[in-house]
DNA sequence: AACACGGGGGC
DNA sequence: GCCCCAGTGTT
């Protein structure tokens, strides 16, 4: 019996045995029997799980797939909908894509995905990654599915010591040399698996894992080592000031950001721009208008590329308005598309809101 | 190849 | 605080 086919031998079994139940994931006796989960759901799961943990994923896929059971369902909510349902998730540009997706199904596929690498990967949203894994789980194709958890697995099996993102291509041919073409779902799963909750970033589980004999990084050297990564940039700092301004009755004035670039057409109450740098008294002069602005506080958010420091002003009894605003009443404030930088915005001006 | 693109959890 | 995460699309 040659190595690899050892490998994925030892990775299955132990699969069987301690596959996490997950909402998107059948049932261990429907698995047992073959049967093969709805690609619906299979991919409404793996776009959330994007840079997404499944502790996070899991209500939203609740959510999403009980008022969208179906890809025609999807099909025919509007954009702003999926914008809304997707609040608090990050990554905006996925629920754009995850309705363009759904659309695109409806219309060159029938309603139907398709057991198909290279037509997923056409899809928008869908990418290698992806499309490997939507391929590979729910319709068996073998594919190589590489995600951060399989990166930290086979670079620790081979001790691949090329840094990432350079060791792509290397660990991707590892892992097709690896794979069982029998089981590709179950075998893509197992090594995510595996990577979630014994191969861990700190203080892999090594003693619980199922190849631990044959790997290379905890034979030679120390599987904490691995994957060797590029060094990453510091974050620049910005800051602004935002405005929260109360209507008698106690609406809150919002207004839809530009439909490109960060937070992408997602709600937002009126702030300054977002600067290298500001000194905090004189953004008042930033207010969208005049009226009796209180100094709130100041909150802090951490995007991808940089930090957020936001100055928070609130007024109440506003009755300026706009062409580019809307009043939303405190019932319907957590149904807007507010991205997650903006609900602590409001908390911040009106506590205990959200 | 580098960058833009959110947010939360673990330690 | 720092690191990571079931990545994709654009330039």
């Amino acid at each position: 019996m040659d190595d690899t086919h050892n490998i994925s031998v030892k990775l299955l079994d132990w699969y069987d045995v301690h596959a996490r139940e997950l909402p998107w994931r059948i049932s261990p006796q429907d698995r047992a029997r073959d049967v093969l989960p709805d690609p619906y759901r299979v991919w409404m799961s793996e776009i959330m799980l994007q840079q997404t943990t499944v502790a996070t994923v899991k209500d939203y896929f609740l959510k999403f797939t009980a008022k969208w059971p179906n890809v025609e369902a999807l099909s025919k909510a509007s954009e702003d909908d999926v914008l809304r349902a997707w609040a608090g998730l990050g990554y905006y540009s996925r629920a754009r894509n995850l309705k363009k997706c759904a659309d695109m199904v409806v219309a060159e596929h029938g309603g139907n995905f398709p057991a198909d690498v290279k037509a997923l990967k056409a899809l928008p949203g869908i990418g290698d990654y992806t499309a490997a894994a939507i391929a590979s789980i729910a319709f068996d194709i073998p594919a190589p599915v590489v995600d951060g958890n399989v990166e930290r697995v086979f670079s620790r099996l081979f001790a691949i010591d090329t840094p990432l993102p350079a060791a792509k291509p290397l660990i991707k041919t590892k892992v097709d040399s690896v794979l069982c073409p029998m089981r590709a779902g179950d075998f893509a799963q197992a090594t995510m698996d595996l990577g979630a909750t014994i191969c861990t970033p700190k203080k892999p589980a090594c003693t619980h894992c199922p190849i631990r004999d044959n790997c290379r990084a905890l034979a030679d050297f120390d599987p904490e080592l691995f994957p060797y990564k590029l060094a990453k940039k510091e974050k620049p700092k910005r800051k602004g000031a935002a405005f929260v301004a109360v209507s008698p009755s106690g609406d809150v004035l919002l207004e839809q950001r530009r439909s490109s670039g960060l937070l992408a057409s997602m709600a937002q109450v009126p702030t300054t721009e977002w600067n290298s740098r500001q000194d905090g008294v004189s953004d008042i002069n930033g207010a969208p208008f005049s009226a009796d602005w209180k100094h709130r506080g100041t909150i802090r958010h951490v995007f991808t590329h940089f930090e957020l420091e936001l100055i928070v002003w609130h007024a109440e009894n506003v009755h300026s308005d706009g062409e580019n605003y809307w009043w939303s009443t405190r019932e319907n404030l957590p149904d807007e598309a507010l991205p997650t930088v903006m609900k602590k915005v409001i908390s911040c001006a009106i506590p205990d809101l959200f």
